[in-house]
DNA sequence: ACACAGCGTTTGCAATTGCAAGCAGCGCGA
DNA sequence: TCGCGCTGCTTGCAATTGCAAACGCTGTGT
């Protein structure tokens, strides 16, 4: 038996640090563990114990929660995405906020698969057939931000102006 | 230095086992290890690997995370939302926007609260008038939503700021 | 051209994990 | 008294972790 998911908490790893814009060494270094170390872990080479998973998951400041996840280490109790489940459970947000939040979730789901396909090589912009298509986001979000955004369509700017 | 939070893993391991009434040797069946090792795990001779300890907690049917806190491996902080819980777990989302959904939850929630004290009598004075109270959102918030709401501007993204 | 600094990777090697085999003690039935 | 089964513990030993040192590579001055 080989290593079933220490490839992928490699992979989940390196991720995680170029997403942070740090190199190897510099995380190593504030994991506390050996940059070669790092390496081999990152690639798969190695199964690290949980107590460098621990040092790592402080050095990238995730959750090492979600480093025991992809480890496989933790029994997927929490889902990885479980945040629309959340949300459509709290109780305390309109309707419309609750769609404004998920809108927004989803849309972060499909720019991270934008840039996975980016990173794969591809830099050419998609436009093709795709199975979904990259509408910007419902009407109701743009409304739903509006109080917010400061950068209006129509130039007016009013924030947090509760009209009674 | 070598054993700093061995110890009392291995004692509540050990705890827990004579507390389900079983002998070390059924532990060490059942949770897939010898029972020499678990032995000294228990003793705190030894420092278990992550997979060891997930593959200890299968066999008290335990929660692995109460283990891995146990032996400090996980911070035992209390989510205040499970919103937040889910957003944090959530290993597809960037810092950023991890940041940027929090904050517009969070934003959210002081909506409800204004309106709760204005619908409910019941209101306790809280900030009389903080000078940064009334801040929209960071700008990390109007950052990340530059491609989808209709507001061109510079896509320049600041690193976050270190804070421990 | 050279030296320097940074990147990730490769290479031995000490230290450790984790296990198979064996050891000592206890309770029970013949 | 034995043997049998059970408890947990000790002992070598292969396999692995994790590291220090060195490697090749790229960019940047001088």
């Amino acid at each position: 038996m080989a290593l079933p998911k220490v490839g992928s908490i490699g992979e989940y790893i390196r991720e995680q640090r170029q997403q942070a814009k740090i190199s190897l060494r510099q995380l190593a270094a504030a994991a506390g563990v050996s940059n070669p170390y790092l390496s081999q872990i990152e690639r798969g080479l190695r199964k690290p114990s949980a107590e460098i998973l621990n040092q790592i998951a402080k050095g990238l400041r995730i959750s090492a929660q979600a480093l025991y996840v992809q480890a496989g280490l933790i029994e997927d109790r929490e889902p990885p995405s479980d945040v629309i489940t959340a949300i459509r459970a709290d109780t305390n947000l309109t309707e419309r906020q609750r769609q404004v939040l998920i809108d927004i979730f989803e849309s972060f789901r499909k720019e991270k698969r934008a840039e996975d396909e980016q990173t794969s090589q591809n830099a050419h912009p998609r436009h093709d057939s795709g199975p979904d298509d990259e509408q910007p986001l419902p009407e109701e979000f743009l409304a739903a931000l509006e109080p917010y955004a400061a950068t209006s369509r129509n130039g007016n700017v009013t924030q947090e102006t509760k009209e009674g």
